[in-house]
DNA sequence: CAGATAATCTGACGCCTCGTGAGGTATCAG
DNA sequence: CTGATACCTCACGAGGCGTCAGATTATCTG
């Protein structure tokens, strides 16, 4: 993001910076209500009130503003990623648990359409939405096999286990959560359930303490 | 399944399922090498050495081809849901619970293309490959949830937890885990650990004893 | 087995989107 | 106000979409 370039590497001015960000916001807005493969430049375009000339000025394709949108998204994740630094282990920490679950679901839901394309295009071998999901989910996923790793030399979790693989489990459990609880919640499953349960499981993974 | 139909509504002779099934066949093909976005109508017709206007009198477009490929996995589900009616507490039960596991990733090695267009066109809202995966995950799910809900009446597990939504948290992590191994192992993770640490922490979440 | 009938397939077409390059319009410095 | 630069669009060839009328192939009947 230092410094962001047209397609065909100028610098950009005041006026292309704008209508670039025109463009990544109107491509959200579709991606979200047509889904990803109904998104087409021309109606990204129009809404912004240009023409799909002007559109590949800034993007190689609609993937790429998708791209674009995910990195941006994936600057958002730190201060989550942050709640597994404090202490899970004494009297706050399946509050910490919870509140990192709920940060979790809230990225989500800001973020679901481009997170969805981000992770298929990672499933199907895009090796550019790879680098972003793992640049995202690596922050999270490293600080929690480090947490595993601590008490699994405590002697609370037992030695079967390997701290990257619970990580991985655990990040794999709240991205489906995240991407999922609103098709559980009509069939009579309320949020708070769901945010209380999936931390209690993580506390006790990351912690093998009975709660 | 009962009755296969054309698009036109008329019942299909042995001709015809044969080149619905190759051209189902060429489908798949098609979405693993290329990703569902990339599949060509066209393509898949020649593939089987037809026209595309073959294709269209079997399927609405590509996505109810991949539908009918998404329903006849689901059919594959039950055996491995089987494993859930097993008894969890004994001696067996962590090795049952690594049974599942097991057969949960290799599930999806076979069906991997076709269980993440689902499941992307499930999120997206599509309505048809909702219900599919419901049918799919709602034989696991639901018997996750009995099992949590016994342990739970005898004390095993905390009150605090939601059986279903403990339920649905382990779906979630089986299913990510079953879609996402592979791009794990190659960051020195193997295989083996991942089923194992997986399985213990849905052996302890379902049962609630330590392990 | 011929001829009729039904089932299955395809050629060909109009429509739409894609992505590009040449040229037009806004904006800014002096 | 004028030229230079930054930004944008027009217009087009290429190619996939989805349809329908008609050709081809299978099946049936006597």
């Amino acid at each position: 993001m230092s410094q962001t370039l047209a397609i065909d590497g100028r610098p950009l001015g005041r006026r292309a910076q704008e209508t670039r960000r025109r463009l990544l916001d109107a491509t959200y807005e579709l991606v979200q209500t047509n889904g990803i493969r109904d998104v087409r430049v021309v109606e990204v375009a129009r809404r912004v009130g240009s023409s799909p000339a002007t559109f590949y000025q800034y993007f190689r394709d609609v993937d790429e503003a998708v791209l674009v949108l995910a990195d941006e998204a994936a600057d958002e994740i730190a201060p989550i990623a942050a709640l597994l630094d404090e202490p899970w282990n004494g009297k706050g920490g399946l509050e910490t648990a919870r509140a990192l679950v709920d940060a979790y679901f809230r990225f989500w839901d800001d973020h679901r359409a481009v997170m969805r394309v981000r992770n298929l295009a990672a499933d199907e071998g895009d090796r550019r939405f790879r680098d972003v999901r793992n640049r995202a989910l690596g922050q999270v996923t490293d600080r929690m096999a480090r947490n595993v790793a601590e008490n699994q030399r405590a002697g609370r979790v037992p030695p079967e286990i390997t701290p990257y693989s619970a990580a991985a489990a655990m990040v794999s459990m709240l991205e489906r959560m995240a991407s999922y609880h609103f098709d559980l919640e009509p069939r009579g499953v309320t949020r708070a359930d769901l945010v209380e349960t999936t931390a209690r499981i993580l506390h006790h993974t990351v912690t093998g303490r009975k709660t």
